[in-house]
DNA sequence: TCCGTTCTTACTGTTGACAGTTAATAAGAT
DNA sequence: ATCTTATTAACTGTCAACAGTAAGAACGGA
């Protein structure tokens, strides 16, 4: 098959919606830190950057309203929300209670060659702990929620997948661009994935739940004492 | 005081988000049964019937594609989503995850004249049972979920009360306007409703986690036990 | 009759403009 | 100087129109 001119000149051929577009341009100032809680969402500035109309925009802002991660009022915009303690306590509660259910079901659920893709993942996570210059602290990027949405989709139940893959996945990226992400605690929770993943292989749901529950409940008790220890100054939004 | 105009005609006071109106719209078409999975959702038909214009109502038509109770393709609009057999087995697995987390936080956390306004919720609930003709049902409209929003309330978690309140809720009214309600598990649900709230009022969270679990899924085994019985002709959606 | 092609239609995606509201600023009175 | 009152500015909410796409209808050839 001969190359067509949308092979040749792919920037053309971006077609998608621009309220993804504009989603993802969002989702990246959130992720990178340039958007603190309290700060607003400028329908026509966020237009601007990117060079489209409104409308697209002001989707994609109440899209991120819908996942409770920007508070809108009316007439007064959109400002994204203030994650503090009691906010931290839920997100940890509510993720503690769907992923452990999620790993009973897998348990039970996954087909045996999705169980052991999720041990070879583990395996890529730990060498790619061992590769980099920083051992203790997971690698980069979203490795550590791959395992969870493995966990995720393994349950085979689709309103978790959305609600975690989706929703809160955004909540915790905001809250790791405030509080920057915990030191130290790579190895232990490869560890504590491995024995999840183990405890999925064996179809032990129980213990799979349990494992999680305890997983999720050690990053929440690591989370607060991260926070508890202050906001970095760099992390902490200028005033303009 | 005395009374201004606006008291005098309200409704030139409507001054809520078009938005707002237009998702109430099609949420009671929802529960009406007047929207059945598969259906789409026509902006410009829902537009004219509220007389406005389209950007609000395809604002709300993405909230409920938010809530993933409609599927949205590009250029080519946004079904209702056909709740199967796999789709309510979800449901009420997250709702079980959730409510009984909830249950566990509110013996916790709630505050004991809250937990009397439980119980006592609970005596209009069989008041209003023993009053009307079908003793047997739980009281219309949604009373049901008032004991399950009071629990989510008295849990302080500001997510899940988000996603059982909000998406859930939506979910359910789709899943009662396709299937009916369930016949002859009033008495039973109350009494478990009251099991739970006193386990709740006596500070026994493990307990009342474990009676809200077994009481989500009696109900989820009492649904998919209607749900293989049929669908009744008068709530299958006519050709056009 | 059946298949492929063109045309039409109806819908969504996007835009720019206008209206209404809120908050800050400037002007004025005490 | 301080409080109150206009004025301005900036932003959101809403609308109507345009552009683009996908499905179906009409058409023509085999």
């Amino acid at each position: 098959m001969t190359d067509t001119i949308a092979d040749r000149v792919p920037v053309l051929v971006e077609r998608g919606l621009l309220a993804d577009k504009a989603t993802e341009h969002i989702r990246g100032l959130i992720t990178a830190g340039r958007l603190c809680p309290g700060d607003r969402l400028n329908e026509v500035e966020i237009a601007a950057e990117l060079s489209i109309s409104r409308g697209p925009v002001r989707e994609a802002v109440r899209r991120f309203a819908s996942a409770g991660l920007v508070v809108s009022e009316p007439n007064l915009g959109s400002r994204v929300i203030d994650i503090d303690a009691a906010a931290v306590r839920g997100l940890y509660e509510v993720r503690e209670a769907l992923e452990s259910m999620a790993a009973r079901l897998a348990a039970e659920r996954m087909q045996s060659r999705d169980k052991k893709a999720l041990l070879e993942m583990l395996d890529q996570h730990a060498l790619a702990m061992c590769g980099s210059a920083a051992t203790d602290t997971y690698p980069a990027g979203s490795s550590d929620w791959d395992f969870h949405l493995a966990v995720l989709k393994g349950s085979d139940n689709a309103v978790a997948w959305r609600i975690c893959g989706n929703e809160l996945r955004d909540m915790f990226s905001l809250l790791r661009a405030r509080h920057g992400r915990v030191p130290g605690r790579g190895k232990v929770a490869l560890q504590e994935h491995r024995q999840v993943a183990e405890a999925i292989l064996d179809q032990d749901g129980d213990l799979a739940a349990v494992l999680m529950s305890r997983h999720i409940r050690n990053s929440y008790r690591n989370q607060i004492t991260l926070m508890s220890a202050g906001v970095p100054e760099d992390r902490r939004k200028e005033k303009i």
